[in-house]
DNA sequence: TTTT
DNA sequence: TTTT
């Protein structure tokens, strides 16, 4: 479909340090768990209430992986943009069950860390000196550039999700 | 959490027609399912690939489900701003389950739609003449828009730049 | 023009504190200059290179004033959503000079403060409860909101997902 | 500065043919003149008003730039992202002027033609195969994703804007 | 200068 | 289930 366009932009922290899972080559397959949330008063109570909205990251993309796997951490407030897709799986009864993730691929993405403190969780870094390559602002983005296109194609085989 | 954002932007085709609930009050509440696609030559085999994704969409902002309601029909094209939300409900079997969807309600929504063709089912509707308040390029959008594009009107000539 | 979009999203450090002038109806119009940067590895030299960008930006929506004038300092780091304007002005010598800003105005505009810490001009706040209305994660946006969290609310119960 | 977001998101008309520049080593860089407009009703009056912003875009990634030269015409629709960039020049009586322009260059950007008729200035072309590589909907996305990040260096002296 |  |  010519015209299309598919992109979520988060602003969030994470609710636990990323999981990392290694593709056969060595390659890192991050997920996180982001918490955006939203608070407003109540109209008739006059109370305050807040909705908190937990979201499910996929970073397949190699430099971003990376860049996760160095930096963030529990509590780490991250600014993010990747697409929207749903994939299907088998609970353990057998049952078509579907789960909608914010996958960061190729081209349509992007992660930059919007605090410099520590990680929540005990983690604890040193702000990487900027080494940019376009689409995040920590890790070099010299190998993230290569290839980037085709690396969906590797990845929809291989990926136990 | 101060600092969060959440945002979906898709511009996609509506796969049937707008389905419409009402609330007791008579407030209309749209639910989309749009496709968007992408497509990509496979690095090995040189072949063509293609992957449609499909996204629910529920519109609870009033204006914009009316919009919905008059001019959006199976084909047409729409460019549309909302939030990640997930909900859980029970299947029959009193098992959770969850579904995610991507919610037009109060601001932080927009409407646009991208063609003036009449939708692909056989629906067909006149062009509106463009009635817009902000967020949406067809139809006036009542009471939560009134006084917005005004607004700028006022200010128009009142400030000093 | 149907089907039109003009959005800018930034995130980025105000270089001054905000400029506050007041209609004569009271009503503030808040001017800020944001500084977003990028840097990368130079190709050839292997050198870093670093370019920052300055933004004029201008808060005509009376609430996201407020707030810029309440809690924003230099040295602050925001988030924002506003659209792109070109208006023409003339110079002493009464020529034609133009001037592009990021206007956040009626409802295509969010702000939203990235950092709890007081700004870097000595300037210091209170973190604020978030009193958010939506498009905003600081202080009690006013009239413009009213009735926006809570249309939330509304449906909350009422709607038959 | 780490966590930077310089981002503008446009769907509007080009108002005439786009421009077309060659480097010496023949990659195009393509200016396009894009109008996006809005229409209300006016609060006292009741009339319609409407506002049309022109905005000035600069291609600079080679495959969009490839893209747009065969594919966009006067008239046509698109989407496209980039980011906000202001050069300084300087007019005949020397005295410094400022351009505010969007730009898309390496990973931060994306073109879709969102109308698949001839453009209207005359033009045609024939809709091409959708051989996208993740930014674009139409031209081949080979060589517009090989050394893309190291792009904007070669062009930094190179172009006479 | 586009578009509706 | 859309679209090209």
């Amino acid at each position: 479909m010519a015209g299309s366009v598919n992109k979520v932009i988060l602003i969030g922290n994470l609710g636990a340090d990323p999981e990392i899972r290694r593709l056969n080559d060595g390659r890192p397959v991050v997920n996180l768990r982001i918490a955006t949330s939203e608070s407003w008063r109540d109209r008739n109570s006059g109370e305050r209430r807040e909705r908190t909205e937990w979201h499910r990251v996929v970073i397949f993309n190699e430099g971003l992986a990376k860049i996760a796997e160095q930096y963030l951490r529990k509590g780490s407030k991250v600014y993010l943009e990747g697409q929207l897709q749903t994939r299907e799986w088998e609970d353990q009864s057998g049952q078509k069950r579907f789960s909608t993730e914010v996958v960061l691929q190729g081209f349509n993405s992007a992660l930059t860390m919007l605090d410099t403190r520590a990680g929540g969780g005990g983690g604890s870094y040193d702000a990487p000196s900027s080494d940019r390559g376009g689409r995040s602002d920590f890790g070099s983005s010299g190998p993230m550039e290569g290839g980037r296109g085709s690396f969906k194609d590797d990845l929809d085989d291989e990926i136990p999700f």
